[in-house]
DNA sequence: TATGAATGAGCTTTCATTCAT
DNA sequence: GATGAATGAAAGCTCATTCAT
């Protein structure tokens, strides 16, 4: 019924912009379902109507920021893949790019892992996560793709799937889970076992 | 103030066992923060009262019901891998265990999805899956090294931890997210990149 | 989805009477807009919560007060009316059923007042006051019936509908529409209009 | 401390025509608690400053059109009334009063039945419909006093409060209270009522 | 005069938790 | 042990009104 605010002047550009930048803030150190849209108009500096001229609600707001997110930073990691070429690809050209998913990360860590929580119970953050990803797995199957006469892989779409679940999921972990690693002995042997897996090595150990 | 109960009489064990039964389905369904007490205990055919005379909380609760459930029915999966020889493990035993974790999901796929969401916004929920993480990701280090001197693996640690989260959310991705691909196939070239890890296949293609 | 809470011990019933009785004063005082939740609990000395306990929201609370008003209160003014012999009908006959309703009025002029006022605009409102009305209607017109054939009346119902809503109306403008003449003036005169309206006077003037 | 607004030139005269007729509008149709002040000045293609430059507040606004809409369009029913002859008035000239009475009521139905709902709780409303009412039981009570000879009336100012009252709401009933029965039964029914009170009809039935 | 972004008090409603019985 | 009525803090959201431009 009420449509939301389209920012035309820059005084009120500046408002949303501080709302955003707020929330994206509280969510990532207290959570999504931590933080309440009173915290977030008083870390912006703004009037609670604010809040609501520009976001439906809440969660339209979680939405925006994370569609934002993953478009404006996410992506580029692996948008840069299919300028490997897989006939001269080494092991360290696959470290590299799995190095770089890994920095990804760091852009904002809690963010990520709290709306990426949120996945398996909002189906509306899964159908934005899972356009990425697919975005994301189109770009290693294509990779495939170019060079499949030349690779032993049976099932390249699974293997795209699986390849990319286990990058990501790695880093993820690497991230989140405690430390009990370091991260670069993680990289490693994701690069091996992924570069092996492209490049069959002999077996005359 | 009032310390919480210990079921000593049938009575009241029948009464807790039906408000963690009642939890775990509606947890399920409904998701953690989508349930409230008062569902539960309607559910359970139990005062509402009752339910704080076993659980200093909601959270409490809820933090047994996961820690009960991974340690019955979760770990079982991971259990027996000490029984595999490796030195004659076939492609087929390595799809057999892969397998197995995907089974292991369908036990309740809802309730793991729902409290694994929790584990980066809930650092008690995150202690409990790691403790059940790490003595998964131990079995297939003893595994790994028990052999080492076969293998041709440079970091048994990293290459568990990796392996383990491989499989483990190869398997998640497979239950929850989507359908875009059977999850015979996903088994079968995770089997792949895991079984020529392993073992080395001549590169005589 | 949370059902209302049903009244079973006389604790609860106790707040469920604080609760209403508070609101149909603050209605009649205020009005209905013009009172909100936190008053009537706090005037009611009970929590809030305890108010969606008992009623699902304001709304529910009034239309549940007036129904009870209008079927304990109001409908008596009207019910007696069959007793009337028209055949010996005096003045002041009429002049006492007018009387009557006159005085259903004093009971809670405030709060019929309110109400009243919301059967334009609600719709829910509205259907709780034209079932009374036509239940109402349906004892004038009974009495009409009964003699009909000594009365010069063309059409009943008409007839019915016009009487009671006359007699309704002038009493309400009596009670809350100023007061620039005494009440029993308008009783006598209305009473006139009625009587000879039944019982033709010679025009012998 | 900003006064309100005069309009003096064409453009603010249309400014303040255009908000005013956006308000009859929505008031009719959605109410006067249901319409805000965006909705307003929207639908008048008008910044939601301007309403405040020509109205205090929105409660002001209403008065004036209500007022205004009184003057201008609900009294001239009730003016010419003292153009008719009361000694030689027939049962088809009482007729056609009440009529004009119920066709005034078509001019705005959705607009009366909003605010008349509001001279209850609102005794600024109030005032302004009494006034109105007071001028119309005037023109009744002159056709009265004129012919006060003639007539067999005890109390003609009681008498004129009611005959107004109840063409009012009879016509008020009709209009907005279901359609049980046709308006032109109650108009002929309630002219009867009326003209065989101001015009004794003989006994000899 | 006109604009529309900003304000913030105020409202309804929810729900984990307590406690008298 | 069990009950369920009562609690009240806290959350999301609305909207009449202001005011810088």
């Amino acid at each position: 019924m009420t449509a939301t605010r389209i920012p035309r002047q820059p005084r009120s550009k500046n408002t949303k912009t501080r709302i955003t930048k707020a929330a994206f803030t509280l969510f990532s150190q207290k959570g999504i379902h931590g933080t309440n849209t009173k915290e977030i108009t008083e870390k912006a500096g703004v009037a609670t109507g604010s809040f609501y001229a520009y976001y439906k609600n809440k969660k339209q707001l979680l939405l925006e920021i994370l569609e934002d997110f993953l478009n404006n930073t996410y992506l580029l990691i692996w948008k840069d893949l299919h300028k490997y070429d897989i006939r001269n690809i080494s092991l360290d050209d696959v470290k590299s790019i799995i190095e770089n998913v890994f920095l990804a990360y760091d852009v904002a860590p809690q963010f990520l892992s709290q709306t990426h929580a949120l996945r398996y119970s909002d189906p509306e953050i899964n159908r934005i996560y899972e356009r990425e990803r697919q975005r994301e797995v189109d770009q290693i199957l294509k990779l495939i793709e170019t060079n499949r006469d030349r690779l032993t892989i049976n099932d390249p779409f699974a293997a795209a799937i699986i390849l990319h679940n286990a990058v990501e999921h790695v880093a993820h972990t690497a991230k989140f889970i405690g430390s009990e690693i370091e991260e670069s002995r993680l990289i490693n042997e994701l690069s091996n076992i992924i570069y092996y897996y492209f490049v069959p090595r002999n077996n005359s150990k």
